[in-house]
DNA sequence: CTGTTAGCGCGTTCAA
DNA sequence: TTGAACGCGCTAACAG
């Protein structure tokens, strides 16, 4: 049995009213009164009336619907990106319009245009590259933006960050105020802004305490749980070991963690491990040093600036970075 | 600098034709001579012309967004859900609307009425209770409604489900055969659909092979890993351990493993286990008897079947099964 | 306080 | 093969 969609106008004619006082009760407008008011309401709930937000998109050419782009949804830490944004975007009213680019440029480039298409009212995305987003070009349409846990180097945007390079050098620091000398590292490829920070969050660190970095201590691979596992191996391969690590991510970690296992060596008795993430997802707590990303609050302060520019769209470009918590 | 939006008029008065022409020119319709064609494409390009979703939406009263209810965005489950509607979706030219309702069924709510309020083409929807369901309302709009994973009782709808009972069965008879007739269980509580027929399932194998169940050896509690790592615990406290132990939930398996971690209990040397999801977070791949969930697939069949049912609305009820995949 | 009117941007008749 | 005119459902300006 499908009922046909009651209009407001039908609402009107069972109230005994003009569509335009149904649409200024429906808005919580002033100037109606009450009688009117509660007759209309009645009409509503009894057609069962529910106003197209499509029509009032096109009417009032503003829609409650922000588009999140991100580039894996099956990653835990975009997951709580987008748990955030939903949460922050309900509260205020407004529905998320979810894209998944898998890293991949071309699937950027064809969310963006159906956001664009969809007419959003603002967009949240994590991009695939630095350069050549098509971040201009939603700039260039005039919708709102805010761009999370990655830099664009192409255009200013608003962007929130986390501090790689602190987070990476509080970690080390860590390290050092433990007695390490000797820190071998396992990081990830520094074509990605990510890696490059914290490798140079680790080098600050050692700078600061005067160590050299070994350059035979330092292994570099794609930022996954295979290359974390197969450089750990070599590492894991010398004579003499150093008597700390620090992974430059949460995924090449979970490798390290493999090749410890398999290697049956233990920490923090045979090394120490100082890694991003806390890895909660593991049966047991590994006794490692670790930075908590604030995630959540990755997103939570994207959508609520974003919601921001989108109230006040001459705000100017606000950079703002969030800190990691260390647990040691 | 703002664009003002370009609208299909301006593309008209640039390429010297009518509105209309413009309109069947980007709709692909035919009687249009070639060079207008063409000179309307041009124009197009020329002035970066993309047309409203929202005004098509209204004009044709249909949209191109399918709306995706799931009760748990951070769980990597419903993850892969997601992952495979915006697959499908996005390949048909359909975006996706999100929505996460926390197994709160008032989020529940509030999404259905949303996504019916946007006129959503369709919705994909893990529901949070079988009962009072939203459900209703959904199919009374006339919306197309497509349920995955969890049954909902009060109405009849197109379903997509995991075989609970089988897959639990298999595993368990894949205890038996390997010579097992001692098997614990820890298992979530009843309420829940799944728990419900994974524990049938298992019954189903034990009174295949004549194995009385011991009521000692149950243990229920809430699927969680805090609730899998105390019963364990319980389970571990027994004087006599069963050979064998069957785990419900992926997440009740974590925190048997977290049990069996620190009780230093080997599997499959001490104890063979048997459970859920093949736990591939894990820095090491645990030796243990699983059954490996479809989920991709799940999402995969159930968009699917909604995109059937949104361009030919007459079809009949469905009720989709799909296996799960044991490993030994 | 309320109703009438005029579009929002587009697709689709109907005539030409 | 093309264009003029209408209306999708709604809100906002104006008039009463």
């Amino acid at each position: 049995m499908i009922q046909e969609s009651v209009k407001i106008k039908d609402v009107a004619q069972h109230a005994g009213v003009s569509s335009a006082t149904v649409s200024r009760v429906l808005g919580n407008k002033p100037h109606v009164k009450e009688d009117v008011r509660d007759r209309v309401l009645e009409s509503v709930k009894a057609l069962g009336y529910r106003p197209s937000r499509i029509a009032q998109s096109l009417r009032t050419q503003k829609s409650k619907v922000i588009g999140l782009i991100v580039s894996d949804i099956q990653n835990s830490f975009f997951t709580a990106i987008v748990r955030a944004v939903e949460d922050v975007a309900s509260e205020q009213g407004y529905g998320v319009f979810l894209c998944n680019t898998d890293e991949n440029p071309e699937k950027e480039q064809f969310y963006v245009d159906l956001l664009l298409d969809e007419r959003v009212a603002g967009i949240v995305m994590v991009p695939t590259r630095e350069q050549d987003t098509p971040c201009k070009e939603i700039i260039h349409s005039g919708t709102p933006l805010v761009v999370v846990d990655r830099r664009v180097l192409d255009v200013e945007v608003d962007t929130v960050l986390t501090d790689n390079r602190e987070a990476s050098s509080k970690l080390v620091k860590a390290l050092i105020a433990q007695g390490h000398t000797s820190i071998a590292a396992v990081l990830p490829d520094l074509r990605i802004t990510t890696g490059r920070e914290r490798h140079l969050g680790m080098l600050d660190a050692l700078a600061e305490a005067n160590i050299a970095m070994d350059e035979d201590n330092l292994y570099i691979g794609p930022p996954t749980a295979e290359a974390g596992y197969a450089l750990t191996r070599k590492l894991l391969a010398k004579k003499v070991l150093p008597t700390a690590l620090f992974v430059g991510t949460k995924y090449m970690c979970l490798g390290a963690l493999k090749a410890f296992h398999e290697a049956d060596i233990r920490f923090p008795e045979d090394i120490t491990l100082a890694a991003f993430d806390k890895l909660d997802m593991l049966p047991y707590k590994p006794n490692f040093i670790y930075a908590e990303q604030p995630t959540y609050d990755l997103g939570e302060s994207a959508v609520k600036l974003l919601m921001e520019k989108i109230e006040n769209p001459s705000k100017t470009i606000q950079f703002i970075t969030l800190s990691s918590r260390l647990n040691i």
